[in-house]
RNA sequence: GACCCUAUCGUCCAGUGGUUAGGACACCGCCCUUUCACGGCAGUAACCCGGGUUCGAAUCCCGGUAGGGUCGCCA
């Protein structure tokens, strides 16, 4: 290999605004990287005071529809990622903000085909077979990357072979490579902050900034995001698209703050904090050179974090959303009720797809209590009914019907009879919810309510 | 096949020449407990391998190996 010259770069003058941008194709659905790598480029405009700009790159017109880019809308709106510049909507001419649009590539032809025709006129690109083909540098690239330094990129033996690459193809649609560097030209991108997918190619890329005449923008490569098991993570797989924890119920907050610490790190940080705390610490330098693993459990982990401190309001808001999913209507009744239903179940920090299975009891006729067999097996046995009757009438001379007092009358009656407090317990459980397992017994009886409770225990008993 | 990136507990991160290699998730045990959890306490578990450099390497260099990526008229 001959001595590599490596590309200058001249720093872009600290009097430069940065301006990032986040360029997905509309697949879709929107990956997890995908979201991540937003989030980077999201986190740097906040820390610099710069702008995120959002753009379509859907030049290809086979998979191209307003329905994929509205996902990937709303799976950014979602996750509280705003841009500053980009489509309001996912209509290819809609509204947008910003003034270096349209920022759909399918609505640029024209800087194309004048950027295309600025290369040809300097030499740098010729037509052949009916394509316009960029006349690609045969020596080694040098990459400056923000995260890894200096990457040196020969060329490949195929690309040894005939290295260069087609700008324009025959039928006249631009491809990636050349749209994408002319956006980030023309859009007056000063980082790229992209997938480490994207690494080789960006040879591609300094080369043909070069053509124009111009210094590249400055690069940084995050690491991948892969299956817990290595593979690569593809649509299928789990956690793989944003809509997904969308549709389980997690948390947006939750799903930023993982996705914040999969490959990045500062010093002294906590372990929870909003993208608003953290932006003005991030760096990209200090994002990490290794690809990282999905781990959901940990998400969960967050997930658990963040539901538990959530305010009771959005709490029982989100609650009431998810048990509509499930089918279940709480409309009839009062939201008082609702609300002190869902908040026994709170500190769970269940997803809110799992929330039905914890409070479904709560919304159904007390003389249609749904038995889980096994614990009606385990709980609704011969020897304990009785016990159950005796509970249930002691419950009913209660002169206060609230947690504090059912437990002491509970834990009394056990005392009486010589029986486990559990032997209680369980019978009263599962003839008020149908399982063995569930919110705080004593508070969730005196959500249902003394009417509720008796009704419920003698429906059991039948 | 060529080229590029990467390599600390199962996973995510700390650790940038001298540490009993630290934290979190997960896992295991005990305590608490009305269930499931939460919480508290304790525990198992890692520097990919081989050469160098050095008084001394997880840390620096080289080589392997392994994983990932790229080499399209896909994006």
């Amino acid at each position: 290999m001959d001595a590599v010259p490596p590309v200058s770069y001249f720093p872009h003058p600290m009097s430069v605004p940065v301006r990032v941008r986040f360029a997905p194709s509309p697949t879709g659905y929107l990956h997890v990287g995908g979201a991540r790598t937003a989030l980077f480029n999201w986190l740097y405009a906040r820390r610099t005071g710069g702008t995120f700009v959002l753009r379509i790159e859907d030049t290809d017109n086979a998979r191209n529809s307003q329905e994929a880019v509205d996902v990937i809308l709303s799976g950014l709106r979602w996750l509280g990622l705003d841009w500053d510049e980009g489509p309001l909507t996912g209509d290819a001419n809609g509204p947008v903000k910003g003034e270096f649009g349209p920022y759909f590539q399918s609505q640029r032809g024209e800087i194309y085909r004048r950027r295309a025709d600025e290369l040809k006129a300097k030499g740098h690109a010729y037509e052949k077979d009916g394509a316009l083909f960029f006349r690609m540098s045969r020596t080694p690239i040098t990459i400056l990357d923000l995260i890894r330094g200096d990457v040196v990129r020969p060329l490949t033996d195929r690309e040894e072979i005939d290295p260069d690459r087609v700008l324009i193809r025959s039928d006249g649609v631009p491809v990636f490579h050349f749209v994408n560097v002319v956006d980030d030209l023309e859009m007056g991108i000063t980082h790229v902050i992209r997938g480490e997918d994207h690494l080789s190619n960006t040879a591609k890329h300094v080369a043909l900034f070069r053509a124009f005449g111009v210094e590249p923008p400055k690069y940084a490569h995050i690491p991948l995001i892969l299956n817990l098991d290595g593979s690569k993570m593809s649509k299928r797989d789990q956690g793989a698209s944003v809509q997904s924890y969308v549709d389980d119920g997690y948390l947006p907050e939750a799903v930023i703050n993982y996705l914040s610490l999969l490959g990045w790190s500062a010093k002294d940080t906590p372990e929870l904090f909003t993208k608003e705390e953290i932006a003005p610490r991030f760096e990209l330098a200090d994002i990490n050179h290794a690809n990282a693993r999905f781990d959901l459990k940990k998400l969960e982990h967050f997930h658990f974090e963040y539901t538990r401190r959530l305010e009771p309001k959005r709490f029982v808001h989100l609650g009431v959303e998810a048990l509509l999913k499930a089918g279940i209507h709480t409309a009839g009744f009062p939201p008082s009720y609702v609300a002190a239903a869902l908040l026994t179940s709170q500190e769970k920090g269940k997803l809110f797809k799992e929330l039905p299975i914890w409070t479904d009891f709560y919304f159904v006729d007390d003389d249609a209590v749904v038995f889980d067999p096994e614990s009606k097996a385990k709980a609704l046995t011969p020897t304990s009914l009785p016990l159950l009757q005796k509970l249930s009438e002691r419950f009913a001379a209660l002169p206060e019907f609230n947690a504090a007092s059912l437990e002491a009358a509970l834990k009394a009656l056990a005392t009486e009879l010589g029986v486990k407090v559990g032997a209680l317990v369980q019978p009263c459980r599962v003839a008020c919810t149908g399982r063995l397992v569930g919110p705080s017994l004593y508070h969730l009886l005196e959500v249902l309510g003394r009417e509720k409770v008796a009704k419920r225990i003698a429906h059991a008993l039948r």
